[in-house]
DNA sequence: TATTGACAGTTCTAAAATAGAACTTAAGGT
DNA sequence: ACCTTAAGTTCTATTTTAGAACTGTCAATA
């Protein structure tokens, strides 16, 4: 499968993936909520080859997570800041690091703690249901077709048929 | 920079990216939340070859994400099912999932909605803070080194002095 | 008995992406 | 004149990925 074939895809899994699914966009936007915003910056803090640094702000500018904006003129500089498309990301950002913190960190604890102004505790991110306010686990949502879906496949009602045996 | 620096920096992104941070990772984990655990299920609905598909199981495997079970002897089949890490990556697919609903669906809409047997609704994903139960925004945390910290890099620092003096 | 099909991979070559280093352009300071 | 900062671009070598064909086991069918 070919990256551009992945915007396609009538699921929305393909197309985030397509924006952020490969080993350097999401460190690129760990840096930008760190706040870095220059190329350089980018560069010595991530380690990523100019090359592919610039190959991956510019895939990110086309798909208007990040907006190039001058900060001086002659010679003109840009520096690369989070759009509100940008910004939305980080839920994932948040889900990730949790995870990590749950489950990859070594003997040494937690290479990062996120206070939260409002209530002013350290905090850890809980994703809950928008109607019902609970937490959410994996068994406690059932998934439906919407408007946008593509026809549903055999290989799917086939594995979901052994599934439901096997719970019997 | 190598796969295998990644999973050793201390940062709980690098080391999430270590696990999930491929083309094809978070496409197969989908489907695994999608209820697809046999090797040419995974094939059929991905179209993924068969070659990169074994090598990510191993992958996932490798990392505990998934566990490989015998279904049948004679010849020996198995099915890759998530295990309790794997079922905690939950958070991260449907915070994609929901990034792609508000940011990438076309024009027939979404692709897939979501249930809750709790409530009964569709609902959304909603990533709240564990203390106040407040939803979360980029803007509204406060980063601190943790215990396994790296030491703070000037990179960091500098453009932080930036971003305090651009906001004045 | 021979053949076909399901399943879970492995092996091969060609194409694409990535790493690592050097080079370019443009302006400001010493 | 020469050095520095900044944001890239260009080059070759290495690694990954795509795509297709092949292997090994067993069960069911002709």
């Amino acid at each position: 499968m070919k990256w551009d074939a992945l915007e396609e895809e009538p699921c929305s899994v393909a197309r985030t993936v397509a924006v952020i699914g490969d080993r350097w966009s999401l460190l690129v936007l760990r840096e930008c909520f760190l706040r870095i915003r220059r190329f350089d910056d980018f560069q010595a803090s991530l380690g990523i080859t100019r090359h592919l640094l610039a190959d991956r702000l510019k895939k990110l500018v086309r798909f208007g997570v990040l907006r190039k904006i001058p900060y001086q003129e002659a010679p003109k500089r840009y520096e690369y800041i989070l759009t509100q498309k940008g910004l939305d990301l980080y839920p994932i950002i948040m889900s990730i690091v949790h995870w990590g913190n749950v489950h990859m960190v070594d003997s040494r604890g937690r290479p990062m703690l996120h206070e939260h102004k409002t209530c002013k505790k350290m905090f850890d991110p809980v994703m809950v249901c928008s109607e019902c306010g609970e937490p959410l686990s994996a068994k406690a949502v059932h998934v439906h077709p919407g408007p946008g879906a593509r026809k549903s496949s055999p290989v799917h009602a086939k594995a979901q048929e052994r599934a439901k045996r096997a719970a019997d």
